[in-house]
DNA sequence: CACAATAGCTTTGTAACTTAGCTATATGGC
DNA sequence: GCCATATAGCTAAGTTACAAAGCTATTGTG
């Protein structure tokens, strides 16, 4: 009974005293905001937490039931997408995957080793070395195919047609807005001692 | 020179030979389906992924501004999002990150211990614990505000109203989505072996 | 009142990374 | 052509982010 009680305020301090400022704002666009406040833009973050959470379990257990990791079978799965559009090496990977060099230099090792993955020498770059998918690790993923529907359809059950084509129309321009943030995280965590106005 | 050789047909094996096997879709709902093929579909899977990397990286970034890491800051953000609208313990937040109770335990531990957060136990059931965040990190999250803010305003330049109203319509439905999809392929996994038709 | 289920904690282990340092090649100025 | 600088990838070493298992204390349930 008087669970009611647990009713909490959002503006209010644990004494129930409300604070004078008026909550910081965490994001500024105007198109984000709604009537003056983040309230929807949270929720949005949070939302966004949620399922890439939910997202990424699925992916590791599509993984799991062809022998892989999550991060292989990601691996494995970029190297497929980004060969379709030219040479493909190990820095070319880890952009798109935006990790270190050296963890797809490792997990590229396993999937060699696995017979998924064939790596030569790049012909223009010796530096380089050209990563593809094996005819087996075609084999693998069609075979692993009806699952994968099955679990895609699951996932996006609530996505139109409508949606998928404005997401599409959307995702380069937020992959370059990530980009974009992470830089400029870096510059704030480089500065950021510097400065100190409470 | 002659780069132009290493143009890849995406339907065409190592010796350019086409296999005659239609290409197995990894989505069969019709609305996310182009012309009969899965491409468009395939092209989302791959941005989502690319876009996911950077948001965590953002996030990451966020995080040790303040002296966090990435887990402890979303689990520090989602005890004050839940809080909104009910009491919260180690198992709310758990389900919410789709994450393990122990993982939320751990880490809350050490939010405690930086007297970001507090634990008391609950009222209506005693093997519970009841989460809030401190004043203390209330003003911690305000101070990051600012920078938050701008990171979001570069995160999502090209998000404009319908897209935020249309995405926050969406995301109670991907959650539940995501659940399902996770849940079947429990199911998956646990009755893989019994089958084989190649 | 037994019995099963649930909440949380602790321990223990593993997988997922990163940073630093190295070598080989490539590139741009002089 | 040659030197300085940058880039590609590899390796080793370390850290962090998790999860599984097992325990205790509680709570619902027949």
């Amino acid at each position: 009974m008087q669970e009611g009680s647990a009713l909490t305020d959002r503006r209010s301090g644990p004494g129930g005293q409300v604070q004078g400022e008026p909550r910081r704002l965490t994001v500024s666009r105007k198109d984000l905001l709604r009537e003056g406040g983040d309230g929807a833009f949270r929720a949005f973050v949070h939302g966004l937490l949620a399922f890439t959470a939910r997202l990424e379990a699925t992916r590791n257990g599509l993984a799991g039931l062809v022998g892989l990791s999550g991060p292989q079978y990601t691996i494995l799965i970029s190297i497929a997408h980004l060969e379709e559009e030219g040479d493909v090496s190990v820095s070319t990977v880890a952009a798109h995957l935006h990790c270190s060099g050296a963890f797809v230099t490792l997990e590229v090792g396993r999937l060699v080793k696995k017979g998924l993955v064939s790596k030569r020498p790049s012909t223009t770059d010796r530096r380089r070395v050209r990563l593809s998918v094996t005819e087996k690790a075609r084999r693998l993923l069609a075979g692993l195919a009806p699952t994968q529907s099955r679990a895609n359809d699951t996932l996006f059950a609530s996505l139109d047609a409508r949606d998928l084509d404005r997401i599409l129309e959307l995702l380069p321009g937020l992959i370059a807005g990530g980009d974009a943030a992470t830089a400029l995280m870096g510059y704030e965590i480089a500065t950021r001692d510097r400065k100190e106005d409470a």
